[in-house]
RNA sequence: CGGGGCGUGGCGCAGUCUGGUAGCGCGCCUGCUUUGGGAGCAGGAAGUCGGGGGUUCGAAUCCCUCCGCCCCGACCA
């Protein structure tokens, strides 16, 4: 392509709005626009890196013999309504009538469409497994669109589905999008890691999640670098440090003392004199309505997807004070587990062994101390904790760190829940009905993009990996009205093109520095510079990541090119 | 949904407190010069000051109201 021709709005200045460095650049760098809250246009240059990724994602989904498919983006409510989704989710979901008042919805997942589909085909055990993908367009109605690309109402998802007759067959295919996974992320240059995840609302068993490490991100993983440990915070289970100072020795009697005015555990802990860590944190929920307690060590922070997970409740919320008022007769500065009445007491598992602690007295004012669990209360152990910085993972003992990610991709062991609830039934062997077992898998297109724009940016711009950048190459002829140059250029550019590298031509009457400065920032991986060394037979050849330039035959330019292409090219890496 | 910020040529901003001819830088157009890291000079085009209502002789500026965008939190398949 040549320059002159294209749109690629480059802007000097960073947009007023833009706050996190793949916004800033996607914008700078002439490569989107915004719409509306959360919805984006993708000028040229965003196009051709996404279509590229696209097809490493085509490239890999076919290589494990999935089909590509493609469903509506408009989906009626009826599917929906089959599988209870209709009601269950909330206002994430844009919903919107026909002319004749029929309900429908934008897909935000379609797990119920291809189901429908499978219901209507599938009859025999012979016609599995099947794996179906697509991608295209998804819509949620997210609360709080933000940072650019990274958290949007309308974005590009690779979705697929399996179909299996029983658990191994869908493990087969798990393993199968596993490694399909890997290899996508890895030819698109990304820094990732594959975490185990909490599946949610989606339903299953089994997930992992592919996080791309960024501070921009906005999930957290926990990872044990000597071990390997990872996980998803939500999932992650750790050894707790030990507390600040070791319990008092003996069994010493509960002692109510005052504490006027001292609710929170740091206006206690100052006032008691004892670190926070020798406390006990009383916190009320309701799940799905139901009051419970839920107990931590004091200077920790309750995770309420374990707690959820712990109760089987879908949701969870802290209790309204009016609430823990007429369940504990005091206020949430001052309750605790000895004498919560009838309260489900759930401990985390960091208080099991401990003795001597202190803790809310269920009265305004007053805290209990020499609060031993076991003794003085009887409650359920569970991990119900946030894992922290600092932790220690439980097989090794060696420290973990959190880190936050982008999360680009997700997989899911489905189980039956929509072949059972939608009625999808194939025959077995033995002429008997049975629901195939199903697992859904996704991968967010744009968020590929945000993700190696992160972890490949610098002061000038983005620096792509020479996968996924708009082109590969750039020939730059430093001043056009130079006919050696400007002739040169041409006959390069032609014969790049020709070698079958992705190349653009910078055609524009500009002096060199904005061609360079244009360049640097929309994250063309190599430039061909055209100047005055061609009186000689030279250009020179630039790595954009390096910034780097070495002077090169002109003749031997589209050779050398291919080749250092071909030498930073991303490739699929063998993870198991 | 709670809290905060912002809305003025394409982009970045000043002007608003204290009402009085709408400005600056970049970009854009024309010409000349320049030509290896966002050129110089000269000339030029371009703004319902987010919308509506009000106060006033007069509103970007004061008052009311609505809308939009960004950030923090809540939420999040």
């Amino acid at each position: 392509m040549r320059w002159s021709q294209l749109h690629v709005p480059t802007l000097r200045d960073d947009p007023a709005e833009a706050e996190v460095v793949s916004h800033k650049l996607l914008l700078r760098a002439g490569y989107i626009r915004q719409l509306s809250a959360g919805l984006y246009c993708y000028l040229y240059l965003a196009k051709r890196s996404l279509n590229k990724i696209e097809r490493i994602i085509r490239q890999e989904m076919d290589a494990i013999g999935a089909q590509e498919i493609y469903t509506p983006e408009l989906h009626p409510a009826d599917v929906w309504k089959e599988s209870g989704r209709w009601q269950a989710i909330g206002g994430d979901m844009f919903r919107l009538k026909d002319r004749w008042g029929r309900e429908h919805c934008l897909g935000m997942t379609e797990e119920e469409v291809v189901t429908f589909i499978a219901r209507g085909e599938l009859r025999s055990y012979k016609q599995l497994p099947q794996i179906w993908y697509q991608i295209q367009a998804k819509f949620r109605d997210e609360p709080r669109p933000k940072s650019g690309l990274m958290r949007v109402r309308r974005f590009t998802m690779k979705d697929s589905y399996t179909f299996d007759m029983d658990a191994a067959g869908l493990d087969a295919a798990y393993k199968k999008h596993y490694r399909a996974y890997c290899r996508i992320f890895d030819r698109c240059g990304l820094d990732y890691l594959a975490v185990d995840a909490h599946s949610g609302a989606m339903g299953g068993s089994e997930s992992c999640e592919f996080m791309v490490p960024s501070p921009a991100g906005e999930d957290w993983i926990v990872e044990c670098p000597a071990s390997g440990y990872r996980a998803n915070l939500e999932k992650a289970v750790t050894t707790a440090k030990p507390p600040a100072v070791p319990d008092p020795a003996g069994d010493a009697g509960l002692e109510e003392f005052q504490t006027p005015g001292k609710k929170t555990i740091e206006e206690v802990s100052e006032f008691d004199g004892c670190p926070p860590s020798s406390h006990i944190k009383a916190m009320v929920m309701a799940a799905d309505g139901k009051p419970l307690m839920a107990l931590l060590r004091g200077d920790h922070q309750l995770s309420e997807t374990k707690l959820a997970v712990e109760t089987g409740a879908t949701r969870i919320r802290s209790a309204h004070a009016e609430e823990i008022d007429q369940w504990l007769g005091a206020g949430a500065g001052y309750v605790g587990p000895v004498g919560a009445g009838d309260l489900t007491l759930l401990a985390d598992s960091a208080l099991e062994g401990r003795r001597n602690l202190i803790t809310g007295a269920n009265r305004d004012g007053y805290h209990l101390r020499n609060v031993t669990p076991g003794r003085d209360f009887q409650a359920r152990f569970a991990d119900l904790r946030e894992a922290e910085d600092g932790d220690f993972d439980i097989a090794s003992g060696e420290p973990v760190r959190r880190l936050k990610a982008i999360e680009v991709g997700h997989i899911f062991k489905l189980g039956y829940k929509y072949s059972a609830s939608m009625g999808l039934k194939v025959l077995d062997e033995n002429g008997k009905g049975v629901n195939p077992i199903m697992g859904s898998y996704g991968i967010g297109v744009e968020r590929v993009l945000t993700g190696a724009i992160e972890q490949n940016a610098d002061s000038v711009g983005m620096s792509l990996p020479v996968s996924i950048a708009p082109f590969e190459a750039v020939v730059t002829p430093v001043n056009l009205k130079n006919s050696a140059q400007r002739e040169a250029a041409e006959r390069l550019y032609r014969q790049l093109e020709t070698a079958g590298v992705d190349v653009l031509l910078d055609d524009r009457a500009e002096r060199a520095g904005v061609k360079f400065k244009d360049a640097d920032l929309i994250g063309i991986p190599f430039r061909v510079t055209v100047g005055r060394k061609i009186g000689d037979g030279l250009v020179e050849l630039t790595e954009r990541r390096t910034r780097e330039s070495r002077d090169a035959a002109v003749g031997e330019i589209a050779k050398l090119l291919t080749q250092r292409i071909g030498e930073v090219m991303p490739v699929a890496e063998s993870r198991n």
